[in-house]
DNA sequence: CCAGATTGGTATATAAATTATACCAATTAT
DNA sequence: ATAATTGGTATAATTTATATACCAATCTGG
């Protein structure tokens, strides 16, 4: 039974937030004070975490400045940061969990999600829109998207099976590459999603979370081969 | 962010194991410098862990004989050793996503399962047909037989996310009281999955395990009729 | 540009959790 | 009956994490 020390655990979740796009390259992190509250730590654990990122090559530490955020893609990082068996985890498992995952929920949702969630999904699209240029935040509303969805089941099980592969899918961005095609398609199946869960209409929503998984893993296909054949 | 104590770890974890089966009430739990070298940990911590299960009512410990497990089922048991948000699970939750889960794993291993996990599975049948006297047994081997499944998929996402069901399901156990009449048509079923995953037999597979989990339910639904009406 | 606020760097005392040993008394097994 | 095993107890040392305090570098607003 192993110790999970506390700064690892912040490593961790810095690392999949960098990775999910709450923090671009060069952005630099919230003040190690600010963490400390955030988190509920103190700051020699706060800061322990800080120097293994920047022993990773994740951050760099500037006195008196703050923490900032080196390129993270394609680094490889220990498997002690990494989650459980994540090298034997390929993108295409990790969107056909979702698709299992994602369907249920969505099902469920569809019954069950309230004006205030459908407001939420709502403003995300919106958001989503506003940030084609931006793919790093488009990703991290993307997320905030089927989070919605998912607690919107109010399925607790499937919320906790979500939690540990969305963990999976955070990491997996730091290795690949963000992918600019995606967006229109993404916006347009979101809008899908939102459209069919107002209508309560299971199986049209079930159809669109599926396809835009389906997009998004041959996606992530085609990138790949780019980057083979570069 | 919370420091999980290793004794509580220890706590759930054993919690877990008596809940599905491995140790029948009455029984001695593993000595205590067993237990050390089993999870690693040190005597004081596992005493730590045995002091909080004897408190908790579910064991009792005899001074140079053992600790032995009382009756658990129906306690009610503090929210920090259970899983997170465990109350506001129901079963029929918990079915729900393993419906979701377990489909589109059954289907992956219809294409990857092994000889010898189809062996692993006759056995555990076997084993299952000789329990039908022994519930919790029965109980533990069904579990298995699942695991064995969800591993043949091949997908870590799908046995990640399973395992934190199993979690929710390990422990609705120490709450519900064991279903006999559920063997016979467990066996059977789980003989109709065997044979399916023989002939790579994705749809009779996956109708297989989608009929035993809703019988599953079913029963469990009969059961809670059951305690009302006493 | 300057003054005050903020940020990382450092040191230290403290508390909590865990490990590692050792020995005892009760129970069990041979 | 004797040896092995089991839980009960005590203690020292180590590892983690908290809580403070103060410094120097950097940033920010007037």
């Amino acid at each position: 039974m192993n110790k999970e020390l506390l700064h690892t655990k912040l490593v961790r979740e810095l690392i999949a937030q960098i990775a999910s796009g709450s923090f671009a390259d060069g952005a630099r992190l919230p003040a190690e004070r600010k963490l400390c509250r955030q988190y509920n730590l103190s700051r020699g654990t706060v800061r322990q975490a800080f120097y293994d990122l920047e022993k990773l090559g994740i951050i760099k530490i500037k006195a008196g400045s703050g923490a900032y955020v080196q390129k993270v893609s394609q680094k490889k990082l220990p498997t002690n940061f990494l989650p459980q068996d994540f090298a034997s985890v390929s993108f295409s498992d990790i969107i056909y969990a979702r698709k299992a995952i994602e369907t249920a929920a969505i099902t469920l949702a569809c019954e069950r999600i309230d004006s205030q969630q459908l407001l939420q999904l709502e403003n995300l699209i919106e958001k989503m829109e506003h940030s084609k240029e931006n793919l790093l935040d488009f990703f991290k509303f993307d997320m905030e998207f089927h989070q919605v969805i998912i607690h919107a089941s109010g399925n607790m099980p499937l919320i906790t099976a979500f939690g540990s592969i969305a963990e999976y899918h955070k990491y997996s961005q730091v290795f690949s590459s963000i992918h600019e095609d995606e967006v229109d398609f993404a916006v347009s199946y979101h809008k899908k999603m939102l459209s069919a869960l107002r209508d309560r209409d299971i199986k049209n929503a079930a159809k669109a979370i599926n396809r835009h998984l389906e997009h998004t893993e041959q996606i992530s296909k085609i990138t790949k081969q780019k980057d083979i054949s570069a």
